[in-house]
DNA sequence: AAGACGAAAGTGGTTGA
DNA sequence: TCAACAACTTTCGTCTT
């Protein structure tokens, strides 16, 4: 079968993978999983088949508690994204030893001490605590989001460097857990726009805004600058277009960005909504600049004023029989 | 009637003095 | 800190399909 997928989109997937599975579209079976974005997608129709589709689960099933617990080899993998790495060991409560006899006084009395120290220090230094709930709200967003785990790792690492780097004090957790993931989304090439974040989060998007400013400078972390191709498959798949209009969409941009002045400062968004709304036409899959306006977040009117200029400097014909 | 177009006024962020 | 500025949004009337 002809592959439709483009040679730079062949690039990107170097690190591809086979699912077992077939595309529910058109019944294709050139899936692919794309680490980098923890996307599977369907490279014959373009289908994005799931964002987050990676099972951290075991690979056996159990059907009781008991069963549970002999097939388990190990504890839950050490994360990130959890404030103690998932690591800290727990005193029991019991007041048993491993055989299961039951302490003397005095060892009873020296079990209640260690237990309460563990306790007072495990999550009470102040360190411990922001990490501890800056991973829940990190969590918490990447889930609703729909972010892979890879991605929310990333985003936990990043904070984590702030925090005990001491780089960062006295700042809104919600609104740096915010920035940190709003920045491993761009680091890795499958942006989603801080209004997307802010949507999902307690603090305002100027606020997430000037914490990735600071986080950015802190870090000292080279970005990538979110570029247009990056939302592409994104709003192909929402707009549920086939993958004709994603080659074309992504010729359109490439040629784009060869043109001075016209892609750079301004807003990414714009450029691949009215790439897309022009492929759209070119390839008679014609869709409103309203539908293309909701899937991007970017107005219709920006879509009209970006897609006059790329027709008139890149001279385009837009009639479905041009191409 | 829905979609596309474009003018005009308003908004929020960036830049440079 | 403030004004100038470009990009973008909102709103609305008009034209096209």
């Amino acid at each position: 079968m002809a592959s439709n997928i483009d040679e730079t989109k062949k690039d990107e997937i170097k690190t591809i993978e086979t699912p077992d599975q077939s595309c529910p579209e058109c019944g294709g079976f050139d899936v692919v999983r794309d680490k980098a974005k923890g996307e599977v997608i369907c490279t014959t129709c373009g289908l994005v088949l799931s964002d987050h589709r990676i099972d951290t689960g075991p690979e056996w099933r159990a059907f009781t508690s008991d069963e549970r617990n002999s097939r388990a080899r190990t504890g839950a993998p050490a994360s990130y994204a959890l404030h103690d790495k998932g690591l800290s060991t727990m005193i029991d409560w019991r007041d048993r030893d491993s055989k299961g006899s039951t302490f003397n006084a005095r060892q009873r009395a020296q079990i209640y001490r260690l237990r309460k120290w563990q306790i007072r220090t495990r999550v009470h230094s102040s360190l411990d605590r922001n990490l501890a709930q800056a991973m829940t709200e990190i969590d918490r967003l990447s889930s609703q989001l729909g972010l892979s785990h890879g991605m929310r790792e990333h985003a936990a690492r990043m904070y984590r460097k702030l925090i005990v780097g001491r780089l960062w004090r006295s700042r809104s957790i919600d609104a740096t857990a915010a920035a940190a993931v709003y920045a491993a989304c761009r680091r890795r090439g499958s942006p989603r726009s801080i209004e997307e974040i802010a949507e999902h989060s307690r603090e305002s998007k100027k606020k997430i805004a000037a914490h990735y400013r600071m986080l950015v400078t802190k870090l000292k972390l080279r970005m990538p600058i979110s570029s247009p191709e990056n939302y592409v498959s994104r709003f192909i798949s929402d707009l549920s277009l086939p993958a004709e209009v994603q080659r074309i969409t992504m010729d359109i941009i490439k040629k784009a960005k060869q043109v001075r002045n016209l892609v750079s400062g301004r807003d990414p968004r714009g450029i691949a909504a009215a790439a897309i709304y022009i492929a759209s036409i070119m390839t008679d899959n014609r869709v409103t600049q309203r539908d293309i306006s909701r899937v991007s977040g970017v107005t219709e009117v920006t879509i009209r004023n970006r897609y006059k200029e790329l027709v008139s400097r890149l001279e385009l014909t837009m009639a479905p029989a041009a191409i």
